[in-house]
DNA sequence: CTAGGGTTAG
């Protein structure tokens, strides 16, 4: 520390004592040497804006730093006579990134501010506030914004479009969007982002084209989002280009637009250009190799998920949750029992709290594997209470071993939980039916009409040409369905010869064989399939993406195509991949 | 001292 006196003061020294100072504190190593800085300021007899200035890089140090002290740096500012705006800025945004919820709100610091009218919140204060902002408060700071002299600063108005997309307003997002005067390249991976947070891929998509057309360049951040978005459409051929485009344009890519671009491939079908972009990644991070394992996973390639994980804890990489849960759910889909229940125990050792979908993973396991037994006493062994899912899950391996005993009780139970689930009286249904129940069967379809409820109709979509066509159950609105028909019919009549017998037990209605079998025909995968092989020749793989479970017929009808037509066909399932060649599938008929 | 991105059960 300098010695001074006060005497000699010029604006010189001061400069260099407030230097000094937010050196000292800068390099800090602990709370305990900065309380001594701090009573050291206290004592000294400094200038009063040599001793505010210090006192701000106190409580922020206090505030953000990883040794710091949220709790000790709002007493310093509550206890200071004249807290600089600074100050209050640092305290905000340290309690909105706090990990412990904190007892002040940075929200009501913000009123507090404005109540007593000094210091004056400026755009840096409103940013930090919006951050940790309910949607009711976010509000309030929104017309706040809109009556200071802040409406037209590019950083608020970006933080607000942010505000409201985390809040799932999307239209609000896009109203202070479409209203901002000048667009940066900030603004517009905003927004992007925000229609993908809430799976409006192709909305996203089109605000992409829009941001080429205004002529703003993207960066890594923003191809980050408009990749996520390819993957969850299943747009293979969308996420070829951009991936082209990122090259050409030599946008960089880092550890986060490799970790989507993995995750991009691996959710289009093609988890060797997955792998590809993996292996080129110079530093993989936790969740780049997460992304990696669960993409084998639910390519159904559960000896590469092994070695993979194996692979990332020998480079020292600590499996987070996720990887687990990974490895879980690859164990599951390849029925590799033990080896599932060797990586549960690892999952129990390494500290990490299970979650319910870690949870849900094992009783699939179980499941998959037939071991209804081993399932049951799982879910009753556990420490949280069975949520829907694993229910249903539980419930599907029921309908397949025909467990009436087990699944009747478990179906109840389902509907005790989740009485409004059109989904869960559904399956139910078909569980009866697979159970030759007709009776029980009908009585819940009638309940189900007298509440009203409607399931989600399967829809399969296939990308030709660039252009996405979405085909829904028994729609022929297609106008080239005159030709759909005519391909299922030749279809149906090779599969036919080939002895394979229509498996009616995935219609819901009671009515006779021959309806189902044409209820079957009417399958939206199906009719994407058609469609596929109507519009594309061998060797291009046929790729469909399905809103629903592909049916146990739909399943055998596609094998066989794959071998008479010679045709590969790739199918993405609500859970999984299915890569149908030769005959076979490679989820090996365990879904 | 401001704004934006990546993995997650059936």
């Amino acid at each position: 520390m300098i010695p001074f006196h006060s005497a000699f003061y010029s604006k010189d020294l001061e400069k260099e004592e407030e230097e000094t100072i937010a050196s000292l504190i800068r390099k800090c190593p602990n709370m305990r040497l900065l309380r001594q800085i701090h009573s050291h300021i206290i004592t000294r007899p400094l200038p009063i804006s040599t001793f505010s200035f210090s006192l701000s890089k106190i409580i922020s140090f206090c505030a953000l730093s990883p040794l710091g002290n949220i709790q000790y740096a709002q007493k310093l500012l509550f206890q200071s006579p004249n807290p600089n705006i600074f100050s209050f800025n640092s305290l905000i945004r340290g309690l909105s990134q706090s990990q412990i919820t904190p007892t002040t709100q940075p929200f009501s610091i913000f009123k507090h501010l404005i109540s007593r009218g000094h210091p004056h919140p400026n755009t840096y204060t409103i940013a930090f506030v919006l951050k940790s902002c309910s949607g009711f408060e976010g509000q309030q700071v929104h017309s706040r914004v809109m009556r200071s002299g802040f409406a037209s600063s590019s950083f608020l108005q970006c933080s607000l479009v942010d505000f409201y997309a985390k809040c799932e307003e999307i239209e609000c997002a896009r109203k202070v969007f479409d209203e901002m005067s000048e667009r940066n390249v900030i603004a517009w991976s905003v927004m992007i982002s925000g229609y993908v947070k809430i799976d409006l891929f192709n909305e996203a998509l089109g605000l992409f084209g829009d941001m080429q057309k205004a002529g703003v360049v993207p960066d890594e951040v923003t191809m980050a989002s408009v990749v996520t978005a390819c993957g969850g459409l299943g747009a293979l051929d969308v996420g070829k280009w951009v991936h082209a485009y990122i090259k050409k344009r030599k946008i960089v890519i880092d550890t986060k637009l490799s970790t989507a671009l993995i995750n991009m491939y691996a959710k289009c079908g093609c988890i060797e250009r997955a792998k590809e972009v993996f292996d080129e990644m110079h530093v993989k991070d936790s969740r780049a190799w997460s992304s990696m394992i669960v993409g084998f996973a639910i390519h159904g390639l559960a000896e590469d998920a092994l070695s993979i994980f194996a692979s990332m804890e020998e480079s020292k990489v600590k499996p987070n949750q996720v990887a687990f849960l990974g490895v879980l759910q690859a164990c599951a889909h390849g029925q590799l029992v033990s080896e599932g229940q060797r990586h549960w125990t690892s999952l129990l050792e390494s500290g990490i709290q299970p979650s319910i979908e870690h949870y849900s993973c094992m009783v699939d396991l179980f499941c998959r594997a037939n071991l209804l037994q081993e399932a049951y006493a799982f879910i009753k062994n556990m420490p949280v209470e069975p949520d829907p899912v694993i229910w249903r899950t539980f419930l599907v391996a029921c309908k397949k071993n025909k467990n009436m005993e087990k699944g009747e009780l478990v179906g109840q139970q389902l509907l005790k939980l989740e009485p409004f689930n059109p989904e869960n009286y559904a399956l139910l249904s078909s569980f009866y039916a697979a159970c030759s129940q007709w009776s029980k069967m009908s009585h819940l379809r009638k309940q189900m009409r007298d509440k009203g409820f409607k399931t989600v109709p399967g829809c399969s979509s296939i990308e030709v040409d660039g252009i996405v066509h979405e085909f829904v159950l028994g729609d022929w609105s297609h106008p080239e369905s005159k030709e759909i028909k005519e391909v299922l019919t030749d279809v149906m009549r090779r599969v036919g010869s080939l002895g394979h017998k229509p498996n009616v037990s995935g219609v819901l209605h009671h009515v006779g064989d021959e309806v189902k079998e044409e209820a079957l025909c009417e399958h939206s995968e199906r009719l994407a399939i058609a469609y596929g092989m109507l519009k594309t020749n061998a060797p291009v793989v046929i790729r469909i993406v399905k809103n629903l479970r592909v049916c146990e017929d739909c399943h055998e009808v596609t094998k066989i195509i794959s071998k008479v037509y010679d045709r590969e066909i790739v199918v993405r399932d609500r859970v999984r991949f299915h890569r149908f060649v030769g005959g076979t599938c490679s989820c090996k008929d365990i879904w």
